[in-house]
DNA sequence: CTTATAATTATGTATGTACAAATAATTGAT
DNA sequence: ATCAATTATTTGTACATACATAATTATAAG
């Protein structure tokens, strides 16, 4: 085998052994569900502790490329090419692709001082002033989706930003920061007043609630975003592989 | 802290630390980005060595549940009360990272025509019949979802597996089948008479309705499911990155 | 010929130890 | 008072080691 592993370098030995067992399984004669050589032995080869290279392959196991079994040996995971095709798009993209023209009813921009759970999750103070960004959009006759965003101050945003922009590309152009990983939570809730008034629906009607977490490159906090989306009018899609 | 480590038990310490850390990040006074105790006094309290304490906190930090820094120490990821890492686990696994018993309150599989959709779906003739799985699972005594499933006649179901273990495994193991991708579709409802007679809901209020289209590695139909999430009950988390 | 039993082989669990690296907090110099 | 250097703290990396456990295969007993 003509890979290994270098002793002297500043990059950890577990990361070492890590990209070296993706390019394993990315070869071709492990792409079967063939087992990769035992812990003991692979280590041995490659001059790492087993722990070490245990510490490698509990990632690729963890993230699905690897299956281990006892005294069956450790195995590539079959079909596991794995390029992560995961969603992305901004409220206007979304809509864009779909055909439906997007109109914005309200948007609303100031600055306030973050509630206890803001600051938390942003970690700054709450003295500090922070940008809050609300919007009304949908269809030209039918708002479907009242949207609420916090930004962290290092964002950089002043507000008279030109916000009919898609949000993204604002905060790469403008603020040149990538967001990168976003975590959401999707409920259904029944309508509250301030709610069904602004989305001109009933009262207690289906509510498709939306957090989104979003952060940079470097997991530092970016956005804090809430979306309301009408229940008869939305639906969410998300494409997910493993 | 009340929390404690049984040396004597079978399982595994680690699961213990584990087990032990997910009830410590949901107990309140860690909710909000608090640090948990640093690796060397923590191993110390439990009794175990800080290696394997590490590999429990290592599987919530793959998670996303907590958050580690240098010189700062291991916090709480921020919004986590219920935030996962990699999609794609099954219902039981989900439940099962959050501690939450479940209970299965209907299982019914039965052999039926496929309508003109499924039929649609699934490439097939709508005179051979495929199997349907319905369930209603929640907590001991609140049903949250009401599932439905169907699944394409390749899969080799024989309806008699024990429907009681997660169902990707069941495709795994029985079935040699990986689920690999799967399309789906997120709105809120209101829950007509069936739902709300099956999660024991009053008619009209939100449902989270989930339509999940899954695929094997190579892009062929396996199964075609609806759930039905009570709305104050649930909440679905994804996690995306590009 | 079937059925226990044992050996083998891989991963699984667990500990102890040591030093490196990042960064917050403190101290000291200008 | 400001900036630089030092110190302390906490996670990060890495090793050697030992025994446990699951599952297959080989062996021996009935």
């Amino acid at each position: 085998m003509k890979y290994s592993i270098d002793h002297k370098s500043p990059i950890p030995l577990h990361i070492q052994a890590e990209t070296l067992l993706r390019e394993l399984i990315e070869a071709e004669e492990y792409q079967n569900g063939k087992t990769i050589p035992n812990e003991v032995d692979l280590a041995k080869q490659l001059a790492i502790s087993r722990t070490t290279l245990r510490q490698a392959i509990n990632k690729l196991v963890f993230e699905g490329l690897l299956i281990r079994k006892k005294r069956f040996g450790t195995k590539v995971a079959n079909g596991s090419v794995s390029s992560r095709s995961n969603n992305w798009l901004s409220f206007s993209q979304e809509m864009k692709l779909r055909g439906i023209p997007i109109k914005n009813f309200e948007l609303h921009v100031t600055w306030v001082y973050p509630d206890e759970m803001l600051a938390n999750f942003f970690e700054i103070k709450s003295d500090r002033k922070i940008l809050k960004m609300e919007r009304v959009r949908g269809k030209p006759h039918e708002p479907f989706v009242y949207f609420v965003s916090y930004f962290h101050p290092r964002v950089g945003l002043t507000g008279d930003e030109d916000f009919k922009r898609p949000l993204y590309e604002i905060l790469e152009h403008d603020c040149s920061i990538i967001a990168t990983l976003s975590k959401e939570e999707i409920s259904a809730i029944p309508a509250d007043e301030f709610i069904a008034d602004k989305l001109k629906m009933e009262f207690g009607n289906p509510v498709l609630f939306r957090k989104r977490l979003v952060f940079d490159q470097a997991d530092r906090q970016i956005e804090y975003n809430l979306g309301y989306y009408k229940g008869d009018s939305f639906v969410y899609t998300v494409e997910s592989s493993r």
